[in-house]
DNA sequence: CAAAAACCGGACTAAATGGTCAGGTTTTAC
DNA sequence: GTAAAACCTGACCATTTAGTCCGGTTTTTG
């Protein structure tokens, strides 16, 4: 086997590699960087424990590889939206996207949930500071939106708060919205939902709903 | 001393038992039922290890104890409310009662959600049944009020989901919050939090706002 | 094909952890 | 006042845990 056939290439070390961060995810998701055992990850990746530790040094740096992967997930088209953008388009997506994040990847975004209710004790403060400026940054874009009256006056920072909430609700709170539902969501029901949360947040801002979400 | 003095009389073992109780829902709150210590449980209530041993025989039974205790939180005069009542008052104070516990029991709201994402492992079915039922109750209510047309039609699991996932948020991922707000949130500031989600979810749900939340 | 690099995994270790025990002191009840 | 009940805690134990070691096998490279 060599690089020019069919199939993408992989090592065997790249293809352990994302059995375990795969089933570290999981397990962190479930119980967090004290509570997650080593040995429970190799059983989930079908390896032997010595082998995790082959591959990732410690138990946490495997923690700190997978949350910086996860760090990369927040990234969306919202980043780069200015004043001359439509605060409805804009919004409308970004609630999407979070969305769309919950029902792909609701470990991240469990694992994610259960770093900041520890107190954030593994988000350095480089990340810290890049988080604030984006924040400063969609803050200021949405007040420019205000005083334009492209958008009712709102406190920008509930704003976001309240589309995180609710979008990471569906990934964090799965158990509970499925025991309640009697049922799993299914990718119709993630659909059904989003545009929900769509009309909910926006017309609470006095915005009008794009079509797409009706 | 006995039990006709100026103060409440509180023996020995109920004042420890409730040192141990809030050492440990915030142990429990940071780490998880598998990732807290309870040396570290008898580090913050300020007793040695053994003593803490001696009111609850197990970390899971302290676990169990505080469980119960936060489940009684939930209860609210939504509970009793019926389509007879003005959804818009009835919401905004469910609302309401919401924030207030994430204000007022950051740790409880905490360890509740660390509970459902690791798959509520320790809340049993009669729990669950009652919750389920509950559930139905109150979405049958607010399909009862979209009838009357005293509400926009809307998903009432959704509505709900929306508000627990709001206002959990200000308690769960207080961390977060204050990092990027640069500074802890008062009272007054979450009094201002509250009427922007009342507004938000009310206005969302085509319902004017009580005067009250204004 | 040969050497180097990468990979594998059983046996082990040191530290941490939940929990017990037993002998004490303090408080309560009569 | 005294006996019972409640409370306290240092010493200890069995188990679990993250992580190491080292002799092997497999894969890659030239």
């Amino acid at each position: 086997m060599s690089a020019n056939n069919n199939y993408k290439e992989i090592s065997i070390g790249e293809f352990n590699r994302s059995k375990i961060l795969n089933a570290a995810e999981k397990e962190f998701a479930l119980h967090g960087f004290k509570g997650a055992r080593v040995q429970q990850i190799a059983d989930r990746a079908e390896l032997p424990k010595t082998n995790v530790l082959y591959y990732f040094k410690s138990k946490e740096s495997l923690y700190l590889a997978l949350l910086e992967d996860i760090l990369r997930l927040w990234n969306s088209r919202f980043d780069e939206a200015t004043v001359g953008d439509d605060p409805a388009e804009v919004l409308a997506h970004y609630i999407a996207d979070k969305m769309e994040i919950s029902r792909c990847r609701p470990d991240a975004s469990k694992m994610f949930a259960l770093e900041i209710i520890n107190g954030a004790p593994n988000l350095n403060a480089f990340f810290k500071d890049q988080h604030a400026s984006w924040m400063a940054g969609r803050v200021a874009v949405i007040k420019q939106w205000i005083e334009q009256g492209k958008l009712v006056a709102t406190d920008p920072y509930y704003l976001l708060f309240n589309i995180w909430a609710t979008s990471q609700h569906y990934a964090d709170f799965s158990v509970q919205i499925n025991e309640l539902r009697g049922k799993p969501m299914t990718r119709n029901d993630f659909a059904e939902a989003t545009n929900n949360l769509v009309k909910l947040i926006l017309t609470g801002c006095g915005l009008s709903v794009p079509i797409e979400f009706e």
